[in-house]
DNA sequence: GTCTATACCCGGATAGAC
DNA sequence: GTCTATCCGGGTATAGAC
């Protein structure tokens, strides 16, 4: 990716969580570089493919915040995952809500943002990805305004850690 | 809602469980049913009171599935939610990666379809909504094509199940 | 009341000139 | 690398025929 390529996936992170995944497009995107909506087919061959590369951001931070995690119990690891996921609200469901290119992706950024959770579960990797889908449980019905308005959803992680921690 | 409006929901049902979200447009819904694409919006204001339909569809269905689970253990009623969620993706997704228009659902559902998973985890609330966060995470992820080529995803529901259950 | 015809605006995307 | 011009297809609204 050329220099030209990170700016436009600034760009693409900014009018993302400022305004939504509604207001992603690629006139809204050109417009707020300064250049014609064409001109981005020179450094990306089509929307998707600046979808991807947000995952890929997406991806990077998630990693990190789970690695500076207060600890590597399951509490801690879902407290930072949830933080993540509620600070960028509109980067994490784009980052979720399709197929992972996993070819496009920085090389081990995926192991690297499981490893903290597979060693809070002592290696397990079924319960891994159980927890795992916990939390993304949790945060995408947050997300999605899924829960009635008188749910208790801190009440509801802690029993979900509960489950979880041996 | 008329026995018209009705048609249109079973006619916008088929049309998105056959080839999708993206292909459930008004105009090809509309082609479905013979007519044109404005008619629609005389039994609807707009697409998104189609969806709300569509939601409650799948909210009355899924809460006659758990009704059928084989018990109310929550090994059983994780796999009803599971196969009720895979044998009907494109409706499972439309209808829970959106707010949900409770004002429009048959009163009662929303509670028929928590019944027996509140009664699997002892009535206790916080964990129920775990349990279902969980189940909900595992089918997204999965409908979504993000677990790894390689996962157990029986396992993964294995070890979850063992978690939510006391 | 229900439908048809038509139009507007906005998406993604392409072709070809500079 | 950027532009202009253009195409196709969405959601939506209105006017008017039957």
């Amino acid at each position: 990716m050329g220099p030209r390529a990170r700016q436009i996936v600034a760009a693409a992170r900014a009018l993302l969580e400022e305004e939504g995944a509604d207001a992603l497009t690629m006139r809204r995107l050109a417009d707020r570089l300064g250049i014609k909506a064409p001109s981005l087919y020179k450094h990306f061959p089509d929307k998707a493919a600046v979808a991807t590369q947000l995952t890929a951001v997406a991806f990077t931070e998630l990693a990190a915040a789970l690695e500076a995690a207060d600890d590597d119990s399951f509490p801690a690891l879902a407290a930072a995952y949830r933080a993540y996921a509620l600070a960028h609200p509109h980067l994490y469901t784009l980052s979720t809500d399709r197929p992972l290119h996993r070819d496009e992706l920085p090389p081990g950024v995926e192991d690297r943002a499981a490893a903290p959770l597979l060693r809070a579960v002592d290696g397990d990797a079924d319960r891994a990805r159980a927890a795992w889908a916990f939390a993304h449980g949790m945060v995408a019905l947050e997300l999605a305004g899924r829960f009635p308005p008188d749910a208790d959803l801190d009440g509801a992680w802690r029993a979900g850690a509960a489950a979880f921690t041996p």
